[in-house]
RNA sequence: GGCCUCAUCGUCUAACGGUUAGGACAUCAGGUUCUCAUCCUGGAAAUCGGGGUUCGAUUCCCCGUGGGGUCACCA
């Protein structure tokens, strides 16, 4: 069988995190079967289209690694796209849609409409009163073919509803089994809107069927408005592709995962220096378990493992702590020139410092961090030495004047250190730990005072790490500081 | 409210009728350590309730309860 799934988003300008599984599922499922994913933009509302949407949705897919087979692409700097089935933007389909419609009209499985918002507002309105079921009426359906023609000529505003017709609709869902819905619950819902573009529902059958479809995974949002596509796929005549439908990814109160409760957009846990690996990771395993007790896959492993049965039925929390203890394991397990080169852009004021010196920095602390935009922080000490309290240099089983001795006594030996020594963390380290063993010193008593005059701070790396990252110049800088403040 | 749907630690989940109900995050307690972080060890923590079916139910069925989704000329 010939796999095809497709990831519609609609142009909102961001790709949330929830659209961002459904894609990641869809290419995960197609990837498994040797099947293809495509990328289709869906554009019918006018009303909330969003300038370079597309563009930066394009740049994001490609960031996370979601590779498409068709799709709206950018090249040289345009926008185009690949495909035999394209356009794969639903703006561009209008001639598409219209004749399909006009098939339904001409089976009898739609008509035309002509009830003002108004009077559709107003119907709403009295049936909720009534504790009815808010449905059409049905109003224009009594037209004759005459009067419809008069007024479409006349210019009067129409749309086309379905047709919905009696009885009940039973579909099969992947992952929830088979479900049952009484056509009486199903309003007849409008195909072709007023401005000439067809709804979310029209457009999304026909396109599916033409650009050969065969598997629909998508939110659970959309489960209820299935009826609606399985009686337009019956009217069509198009085989039924099959239906997986996700479950929804949460707030921490429960409620659809939304903006209001904290970051949803891929484009705002990216530029905080979460690593795509890990979003990718932490989301697939938002619904779906690749079986043993494991946290940290490969998309290669999540291709092997994926399946649609084993996708879970109920919703999940979207855990901001898991995310963040995982973007943590990624970044420790990275190869630390590819590490340095996702880190660049977040070395904020000290980017102009010597780059082997940024990838020391990094080294050094990328046990500190929980995502890469900590580094902007991390990094100010390394530029400048913050201002202490003279104090904070003596250790807590030390007094002053033993912080003072080993300062001095520190300062002159390193002085006459190589910088070769200085760029070999072991080698530093070694120099340090010699000047104490021979003096039969506590590790506290050197070790404490030099790491507060090296960082400014109670809590930093190691002294080690500071004066291999710091260099021989600024560390002894840091160290004759420290002997001054000590001193007075 | 109608319809649809879901239900294992606080959270993400494992256990396709038989387990001391497992793992991970978070949490707590230790350890490593000059501090923080990392890392290591250990603890506490769950089958929504009630009926069935069965020798035996987390697992199958029914009812209840609770949560969620959806009821647009938005997707």
């Amino acid at each position: 069988m010939n796999i095809v799934t497709r990831f519609p988003p609609s142009p909102t300008g961001f790709l949330h995190v929830g659209s961002l599984r459904t894609a990641l599922y869809n290419y995960l499922y197609a990837r498994k079967h040797g099947g293809k994913f495509i990328v289709r933009v869906e554009d019918t509302d006018r009303e909330r289209l969003v300038e370079g949407a597309v563009e930066s949705l394009i740049k994001t897919l490609a960031e996370v690694g979601l590779e498409y087979d068709e799709g709206p692409v950018i090249t040289a700097g345009a926008l185009s796209e690949k495909g035999e089935n394209g356009p794969y933007t639903q703006s561009l389909r209008l001639d598409i849609y219209k004749t399909y419609v006009q098939k339904l009209l001409e089976q009898g499985s739609a008509y035309y409409c002509f009830c003002s918002k108004e009077r559709l507002t107003e119907l709403r309105s009295q049936q909720q009163l009534a504790k009815l079921p808010t449905k059409y009426d049905r109003a224009c359906l009594k037209l004759d073919q005459d009067e419809i023609t008069q007024r479409i000529e006349a210019g009067e505003s129409h749309v086309v509803r379905l047709l919905v017709p009696d009885g009940e609709t039973i579909f099969k869902d992947e992952i929830r089994g088979s479900i049952k819905i009484s056509n009486a619950e199903i309003d007849d819902q409008v195909l072709m809107k007023a401005d000439g573009y067809p709804t979310y529902h029209l457009a999304v059958v026909v396109d599916d069927h033409l650009m050969g479809v065969t598997h629909i995974i998508r939110g659970e949002e959309w489960i209820s408005s299935v009826p609606k596509h399985v009686m337009l796929y019956n009217a069509f005549g198009f085989p039924m592709p099959a239906f997986a439908h996700l479950p929804l990814i949460l707030n921490p109160d429960k409620s659809k995962l939304s903006k209001r409760q904290g970051d949803v957009a891929v484009e705002d846990f990216l530029a905080k220096g979460y690593l795509p690996e890990t979003l990718i990771n932490f989301v697939a395993l938002l619904g779906f378990n690749p079986s043993g007790d494991r946290e940290i896959y490969s998309i290669t492993e999540l291709i092997e493992s994926f399946e649609l049965s084993s996708v879970n039925k109920s919703g999940a929390v979207f855990d901001t702590e898991k995310l963040n203890w995982m973007n943590g394991q990624y970044i420790r397990a990275m190869e630390p020139a590819e590490l340095f080169e996702r880190a660049k852009p977040f070395f904020g004021s000290a980017q102009s410092l010597p780059e082997a010196q940024k990838q020391r920095i990094l080294e050094v602390e990328k046990d500190r961090l929980t995502i890469l935009k900590d580094l902007e922080e991390r990094v100010e000490m390394y530029l400048t030495l913050p201002e202490y309290e003279t104090e904070m240099l003596v250790w807590k089983k030390a007094d002053a004047q033993d912080a003072l001795l080993h300062m001095q006594a520190l300062s002159t030996l390193l002085s006459a250190v190589s910088d070769d020594v200085f760029a070999d963390r072991a080698l530093i380290e070694g120099v340090v730990k010699k000047y104490i063993e021979e003096g039969e010193y506590q590790n506290g008593n050197v070790l404490w005072p030099v790491r507060v005059a090296l960082s400014g701070q109670k809590q930093s790396a190691g002294p080690f790490d500071l004066l291999w990252a710091l260099g021989k110049e600024d560390s002894l800088k840091r160290m004759t500081r420290a002997i001054t403040k000590l001193s007075t």
